[in-house]
DNA sequence: TCTCAATCCTTACGAATTGTTACAAGGTGG
DNA sequence: CCACCTTGTAACAATTCGTAAGGATTGAGA
């Protein structure tokens, strides 16, 4: 049985201790840092389940390695910070943050909220950046779809949100409210066409046949399902 | 364009209409309950994306009532409660709630987290997607249709929604209302002919004998009953 | 600061799907 | 057989979706 991998990134050497100790009693295994170089180097060979990111940290802007790490990394992250701010919370919810835990913290409500989140947990992103299904291959870091011949064609950040999408949640109903929140926006009082017109240039890119798609069905009324067969590496 | 449902159960008209004012306003639609009995009676009608439940409610244990919305019908539910103390929230976390919102609350931040929750999809029911019955195979993955040929024919969600009710109780008598609800729609006003008309399009599709239908036969007064051999897989 | 290019959103209109209406057909009880 | 109900379905209207075209925004480079 493998202890989920949970990261401490905090400048306070206490701090990391405590939620250390706390976390490891708790049944998970730890890794703590104190500057967000040493924790962004650790990425390369570690792929965490849960990332605790202090915001006040000394070498970079917190609220963009949230971002970084939320989006494109697909990590769960839990902001553990002193700002306690209405105004900070929400900006760093919308960020990508999945919590937003305020000190002086509780250690036993740490670990509720991190059992929470991990019961749920967002899939398959968190292991790498390419994905194949159907003869195609994303990758994720280079921004560019691979044909099965290996010709390769790029798409851009607003599609590569939709693609990644469907491509966590395969064979699944999801719904256009649901995707209009994944993608972090604020639901329009006006018809919000744009999503419409992303999941049509993703069409183009795969190729679909407009009439008789293969991949990216539209279920009238309800969303879209993505019916390729995915694997992640 | 179908907004995120959220239900709010509270027990005071105050915090009822501000959160329903600043939900709707930030995009969702919105129901409110003031008792756990009414609330659990719309569930047999709606399924919401998120469930807010004030822990404090006259009728019920709303723990309880929280431990059930989220293991058994695996609904996203956020707890705001008055009650502080870390080991309320560590409790109502491990029983399966999402989040747990202190008040007083700003506004801002429940729109915050919900949108935090609903970017990360549902854990879906991996149960049962294709049925077979009497020749034909229905793939409610793929909305398609498979005769004994091979043949796929595709069918829209509504047509699905109500093939789905008929396999999911063949040989069983299914009246109009049960459908009806069944189907999310409240029991309208005006008699509700779409349900006849969504089965007259089945049955097209089936390639039923409209003199003689073999699999969709309709009990006069009464209502439907379907009498393939079905079997899920 | 200005210009250019890339990207994305908004708008607009045609197409597809679904609900509604209207009427025909069939059933029931007198 | 005749009123009166329920059901089937064609035709129409409302809603939702696809996508081309134009404009707003952003960022790079001069």
């Amino acid at each position: 049985m493998t202890r989920p991998l949970v990261t401490i990134l905090d400048d306070e050497p206490e701090i990391r201790t405590l939620l250390a100790e706390v976390l490891e009693e708790a049944g998970f295994d730890t890794l703590s840092f104190g500057r967000a170089r040493a924790f962004e180097a650790a990425l390369a060979t570690h792929t965490p389940d849960v990332c605790l990111v202090d915001l006040s940290l000394p070498d970079t802007d917190g609220l963009t390695l949230v971002h970084r790490l939320a989006l494109e990394q697909g990590a769960i992250v839990i902001i553990i910070s002193g700002r306690a701010q209405v105004q900070d919370r929400v900006t760093g919810l919308e960020l990508g943050a999945d919590d937003y835990i305020i000190k002086p913290f509780d250690p036993a409500e740490v670990v509720a909220r991190i059992r929470a989140r991990l019961r749920s947990p967002k899939p398959a992103s968190q292991t790498g950046n390419v994905a194949a299904f159907n003869g195609w291959t994303a990758h994720f870091d280079r921004y560019t779809l691979e044909d099965d011949t290996g010709a390769e064609t790029p798409f851009s950040h607003a599609e590569g949100e939709v693609l990644r999408l469907f491509l966590d949640a395969p064979k699944r109903l999801i719904s256009r409210a649901q995707m209009q929140t994944s993608l972090g926006g604020v639901a329009s009082e006006s018809f919000d066409r744009a999503m419409d017109v992303r999941i049509s240039r993703l069409r183009t890119k795969l190729r679909e046949d407009p009439k008789n798609p293969q991949l990216i069905k539209t279920i009238y009324g309800a969303g879209y399902i993505f019916l390729g067969d995915v694997t992640w590496s």
